[in-house]
DNA sequence: ACGACTCATAAGTTTGTGCTTATGTGTTAC
DNA sequence: GTAACACATAAGCACAAACTTATGAGTCGT
């Protein structure tokens, strides 16, 4: 799953929501739907795209299935993040500023 | 500046390639350019969007356009990170084990 | 002043995304 | 066994996104 793909993914607002929702409680796509001025399918979609991203995993319960967080799943976006911030001009100017006094 | 767009930017690899190239050092658009098979005016279309999306900003120095991160641009995506995992099952289930051990 | 240069904007095209309705697959209840 | 239910998949449509070429708006060198 590549940076691209979790940044798609998590660019719907539905999905997002989804994702929060299922964070405080693993819930059924029906139960999901609750609130949604959207169809079953437009939920199973999204749903399809999150755990292919591996953001969230389905566990079987007869007709049912109920959805929660994989908590790893944020793990690349977290990673990003950090890879990033280690470049950044902030943490940079603030080198040379360690640096500046450590040459007083 | 919602979520939904901060997310949609940075969904675009060239425009994170973009980004993380200008975290090292301040650019002009047709240095950015440079490796990217891409015409001109798509890189301006990227900066565009990038700089309406606050994480870049742009100085300009006669005919030419020096761009350079905006420092405070990705805070948005730390604050939905950090405001998700507050809610993490993970999270949940440490307060849960902390819980019990306060009840022994 | 004019040609070369840097960048932005306009217009048009193609591809991708998210939705819908319709239908399929498997499960439970009676 | 059959009807209702939970969910997934297929097909088609509308809109958004990213690219292209063409052109516009400023700036510099001579």
């Amino acid at each position: 799953m590549s940076d691209t793909d979790i940044f798609k993914v998590l660019a719907d607002p539905t999905r997002r929501a989804v994702l929060e929702r299922l964070a405080s409680a693993e819930m059924t796509a029906t139960a999901l739907r609750e609130g949604f001025a959207i169809s079953q399918p437009a939920m199973s979609q999204h749903l399809a795209v999150l755990r292919g991203a591996g953001l969230i995993s389905e566990r079987r319960d007869g007709r049912f299935v109920n959805y929660k967080v994989e908590s790893q799943g944020l793990a690349p976006l977290r990673q990003w993040l950090a890879r990033y911030e280690a470049f950044w001009p902030a943490r940079i100017d603030a080198l040379k500023d360690l640096l500046k006094e450590m040459d007083q």
